[in-house]
DNA sequence: CCTTGACCTTCCCATCATGGGAAGCCTTAT
DNA sequence: ATAAGGCTTCCCATGATGGGAAGGTCAAGG
């Protein structure tokens, strides 16, 4: 299998298969006699692993982990856990944000008339915010 | 004021006050003889503008659009409501997302024993995800 | 007056994961 | 034999931010 068939068999793009492989994320692959890397059905497996835990929102370097314990057959559930938990507590940190961020628009939003009036609470909220720090000028 | 002094009256950090200018965002800064920034208060005042709307999410490109409207009197409301509701749009489309990470990464969490031995759901659905296309091999 | 330390300047590099594109070689089908 | 398309490597770009080096400047204190 060339990588282009991997890559649609895995959905990660060739561009990516090769990156991982710099990065030592997967091993470096076979090569043919004219220098193409070959993979195998095993690599598709692993290279869809990786995309999974991907989709999941997890970074190259928790990616890298999971990988390591999934080779790993005498791993302890509860490693492959905390990386998850860790993570799930990442996600979750990030949605508290990003919620915040949507509940004051929406306010704002809320207040604001939308026609061709120049007046604008959303513009007056983003100019008035208080100095985070006190001036020493 | 020099570049230090907005930096701390803004929150924002000498380095990205630089940048702001490099990328148009903010005019160039006055320069005194020895080519030093110069600051007034109207500029701490954008800065600040922008350090909050950076703040909220919106995007340097959507902050420089806010800003322009800002600046112009004789907007319209409806241009910036506009902003911002596409701008709430596309943080609940990434909560939405996360919040489908997060609940599956829960569920295979809670399927986990988080033991000594190896079995492990979580690896398991890493694994076994169904392939996104068809191999063409 | 001179030194010291804190500040400023520009320039380059790194992040993180991904894509775009060029130049050149290889393979496959017509 | 030729054309199309896949493969190779290499470089560059993203978005927003920080780190750091090399060198100029300013203010305070000995």
């Amino acid at each position: 299998m060339n990588i282009g068939q991997a890559a649609n068999a895995s959905g990660v793009s060739a561009k990516m298969i090769r990156y991982y492989e710099s990065t030592g994320l997967i091993a470096p692959a076979g090569r043919t006699q004219s220098n193409y890397r070959v993979y195998g059905a095993e690599d598709v497996h692993t290279l869809r692993f990786i995309k999974r835990a991907r989709t999941l929102g997890f970074s190259m370097d928790e990616t890298a982990a999971l990988l390591g314990l999934w080779q790993d057959k005498s791993r302890a559930s509860a490693d492959v856990k905390r990386i998850a938990d860790a993570h799930i507590a990442e996600l979750e940190q990030k949605i508290a944000e990003l919620r915040a961020m949507t509940d004051t628009l929406k306010h704002l939003v809320h207040c604001c008339a939308g026609d061709n009036r120049p007046d604008c609470p959303i513009l007056e909220d983003l100019a008035q915010s208080d100095a985070p720090e006190r001036m020493n000028a």
